[in-house]
DNA sequence: GCGGTCGTGTCATGATCGGGTCATGAGTCG
DNA sequence: CGACTCATGACCCGATCATGACACGACCGC
């Protein structure tokens, strides 16, 4: 299962928390102080990390800053301290949670269930790209709008994929003929126009005021973010 | 910037989120009930999705499943429930934060800010141009003025780009002819004056006294510092 | 082999939008 | 005061894109 590092200077509140964890099945580590933390987390390969704020030496919010200058595994800060402006703070430090204690195990568990549900999904590979009510799954081919499966061709298929894979960006026609029809490929770019246009009569609500494949004039074609 | 849907029976709740988050700049659409939001959800681009648990017809919970089914955007509950069971259950139901009414305006906008950041995989790698409250991201091909989005044709787009690459230098007619239009150009210096011009009423805060393009007579056009 | 279907690329058309030119006026410098 | 430089607004043509129709070939069942 997936290894936990906690930073925690208070032995009892440190056992427990790590008890909790290893309860639900995690690899759990645990430290006393950020020094030693940033040192174990260079060591040693986490997937999430637990953060006291008040601690000995330099405090939470430089710990999960120094991680976070090196990685962008989830943090979630856990402490005692619940004011907005620390809750703030430990967010802009780069925590991607903030938990109160005293805080009850199951919700932790969940809430590290969350975070690791979303970071292992946006990880490369996701097996899993989508926008609005479309989700495609690269892997097995397969486009679905609201749940319903569209069929679309190999080349719709690969030119979604394309454009999911880069969304917010735009993409020249001469890019999307390159990737998705191969580098050799010499011919019309409006080739590309009549593609979009099938695709979007697939995928779009309503095709002639496109919300998600837009036409970006004299540029290409971007997905909505 | 970013589109949020809310979701949310209570009418005064609902505006004072919209207002409070479009205060931090986001673009922002609401409804009141799970079956709207899941019709939205489809018809309309969003970056993350503010859910109430207690919703008339289908409760925030299943509008979240639904949701999830579809799309792996980022979710946050926001409810007055703060029962461990219930945000265990929220979690599990797919969403990625929980936060408890009534909440603070500026603690939510730090758990959205967190939860975008981790979400956008790619964002951070582009480059962003800027000069005063114009933001240029070259790769999405966007021109934002204190947030909102501006359209500029290709041909400004370039111009611009062009100017901002190099802010504080001045740069000839010929110059910007040659980098913008292509080396083989031969036209009327003009030309670009036209699309300063243009530039300008899309960027400037008062186009007739130019704060960021300037004119320097006789050498060009230059990119204040 | 034969006819049908399906996927793909090409073409013609029409609407829209962007870009280049021009005439005019304001501002600046010698 | 001219001469030069730039700003402004209007205008027209051509580029660009959406759309629908169609031709060609691959694939498949018969």
């Amino acid at each position: 299962m997936s290894r936990i590092l906690i930073v925690e200077d208070d032995e009892r509140i440190r056992s427990s928390m790590r008890l909790a964890l290893e309860e639900e099945g995690y690899d759990v580590d645990d430290v006393g102080n950020g020094e030693d933390a940033v040192t174990l987390f260079g060591a040693e390969p986490y997937e999430l990390v637990l953060i006291d704020l008040m601690l000995p030496g330099i405090d939470g919010f430089e710990t999960c800053r120094v991680i976070r200058r090196q990685s962008t595994v989830p943090v979630i800060m856990v402490t005692a301290r619940s004011d907005t402006h620390d809750v703030v703070a430990g967010l802009e430090a780069g925590a991607d949670d903030y938990v109160t204690k005293p805080f009850v195990a199951k919700e932790l568990a969940a809430r590290i269930r969350a975070l690791l549900r979303r970071s292992r999904h946006d990880g490369e590979g996701s097996a899993v790209l989508s926008f609005g009510d479309v989700v495609i799954e690269p892997e097995a081919g397969v486009v679905r709008r609201a749940g319903v499966e569209v069929h679309c061709t190999r080349t719709e298929f690969r030119l979604l994929c394309e454009l999911a894979n880069h969304p917010g960006k735009v993409l020249s026609r001469e890019q999307l003929l390159e990737r998705v029809w191969g580098y050799d490929y010499f011919g019309d770019g409006r080739l590309v126009d009549v593609h979009v246009r099938r695709l979007r009569t697939k995928v779009e609500p309503d095709p002639a005021l496109p919300r998600f494949i837009l036409t970006v004039r004299g540029m290409g074609y971007k997905l909505a973010v």
